[in-house]
DNA sequence: CTGAAAGCGCTTACAG
DNA sequence: CTGAAAGCGCTTACAG
């Protein structure tokens, strides 16, 4: 910038000015200050303005999600980018994996280089580690997961009555032996979902317990539990999956076993061409993309000022009826 | 850091040391440095050191990639991200949409930000304008298509040979009425498949040109492409879709008119659940996670000061048969 | 092993 | 409409 206040005989402050689309500049002088810019190749350096800039905004954003590689995840990245794209904001992702130690990891390194807000899909039991951040100014909020030990904006799914939703459509269609597979216990959305549906199965006037298998992080696993579970005398008539990779992970064992027509499936969660497969997947689909721009939404009007308590936003579920959930129970 | 230093009753560069872990500071002297900064909740900004820092690494790196929502990118982002996070390098990501103007501006955005690499898949004509911020240390390095006007490390899948590789596997099946369904023709992957297409028909000793259609950009497009073409007389009998959402449209415009066990269709690039449809969708896969894996390597050894010229690396594509494109050609 | 001085590239708060 | 001085939070290059 010295350079180029030199070339252009104005002063430093001249060219900030030019270069920050200050009024009060004469054309003539600005024509000066963006050809010696031109000539020398200037490139403002916004870090070393944030430095001293009152308002210490550096319009850049951190996201954590789960897996960028998991569709879920991508359509909330790219709602997130587009909110922040709008607002001149540039937003460092990273994925999670449900490790606990890569949250506290990354959620440091995006607090070293600065951001004016962080969105996190969290895993760890307790999120306090981020008050003191919190008071300093950094907006927070999280997506997909409440967070515990801490108020901030949080945006996620309708976890339990949409787990009831699923399971509710099962049972009206007749069936009563319905199992229910599921991710993590740790994790709050899969406590959710069981919840949701021991309640309809509660309602139903079906003992739940029998049937109940958490715990399974990916597809293989999924796939094992599915095909040791249909061996049984007392087998399921129904499935319901709680997590996308689980209800892939179950539709291969199904395929596997010949069994895509004769067991239904109601998976949580959309998975892509679930319309394709025969039969097309019914599946409760949530709405990731909404969830990121909601999510960021938050983030931009409590950096806009707006006050007020933590709001917790319920991004509505929709029952996408396609084949697999409406297959009838087996006469046995 | 000035009250830290005040607190502990130590000067800057003292506090400076203990916070870059520099070697030479009393464990004694660090005790107290430590317990101040807790107290004070400090924490340090790497962008202010930055400023005066010699080499001038700021440890973080742009990833522009075509849609994030979209599995390919997804992988790639996923394979950068990997990369990156095991250097202690945070990954600004941003998605193109194959927007000539959206190239330029998040490149713009993500240089004002400071970056030591800059991983772009592109769209515009000709990267040139990246020329000066190359000659400046900023690394380059391209990923899914060929930079034009600017020398950098860049890696591609096998284009041309995988589109040849999937038009003679449906060849060699016996299929003369083989159909293109194509990109727009603007981007160089799209002109790359093509003219594998063309050499494997010429090899085999078929006319093509009436065959091809280009300029499908997304799954609509391709979707009423294969509905307008499945009615003429003289309607292909196998399909190469050279991209995901294409291959994904005609799917389900061969589904809708029940063709999808009569003409047959060979994708390029896979598709999620591919192997559950039936028949199963062949594919010539791509490896986006090495294509981001090997891009990221590629710029670290640029960073750590690797000399000689910009190379091109081709990752492999693999052809795999599961059903569809093993579909013979009907007799009419 | 420790610290005071100068400066990175910009902006703020003034004065003119 | 324009510019000189001071300072943002750190590091470098010294000196001790």
């Amino acid at each position: 910038m010295r350079d180029v206040a030199a070339l252009a005989g104005v002063g430093l402050k001249t060219v900030s000015r030019v270069i920050n689309e200050e009024p009060n500049v004469r054309p003539e002088t600005m024509r000066k200050v963006l050809d010696a810019a031109e000539r020398l190749d200037y490139r403002p350096d916004i870090n070393a303005g944030n430095l001293k800039r009152s308002a210490r905004r550096v319009h850049t954003l951190g996201l954590v999600v789960g897996n960028v590689a998991n569709p879920f995840s991508g359509a909330m990245s790219r709602a997130v980018e587009d909110v922040a794209g709008r607002r001149g904001t540039a937003v460092f992702t990273s994925s999670l994996d449900d490790d606990p130690q890569r949250e506290t990891q990354i959620v440091g390194e995006m607090l070293r280089r600065r951001v004016d807000a962080l969105i996190l899909t969290t895993v760890r039991r307790d999120q306090s580690y981020l008050v003191r951040e919190q008071e300093r100014g950094t907006v927070l909020a999280f997506v997909d997961r409440l967070p515990s030990g801490i108020l901030a904006d949080t945006v996620v799914s309708e976890n339990a009555s949409g787990a009831a939703l699923a399971t509710r459509h099962l049972a009206t269609g007749g069936h009563r032996r319905i199992a229910y597979l599921g991710d993590m216990h740790t994790l709050w959305t899969a406590q959710e979902r069981l919840r949701g549906y021991r309640e309809a199965m509660s309602t139903a006037g079906i003992a739940a317990d029998a049937r109940v298998l958490e715990d399974l992080s990916d597809e293989a696993a999924a796939y094992q539990a599915v095909q040791r579970m249909m061996t049984d005398d007392d087998a399921p008539t129904a499935l319901f999956t709680s997590q996308n990779l689980v209800t892939i992970g179950a539709l291969k064992a199904l395929r596997d076993l010949g069994l895509q027509r004769a067991v239904a499936l109601v998976g949580f969660d959309d998975i892509p061409l679930a319309d394709i497969i025969e039969p097309g997947i019914t599946v409760v689909a949530q709405d990731p993309y909404a969830m990121g721009r909601i999510a960021a939404e938050r983030v931009f009007a409590r950096l806009d000022g707006e006050a007020g308590d933590a709001r917790t936003e319920i991004v509505p579920v929709t029952l996408v009826t396609r084949g697999s959930g409406e297959i009838p129970p087996r006469a046995s």
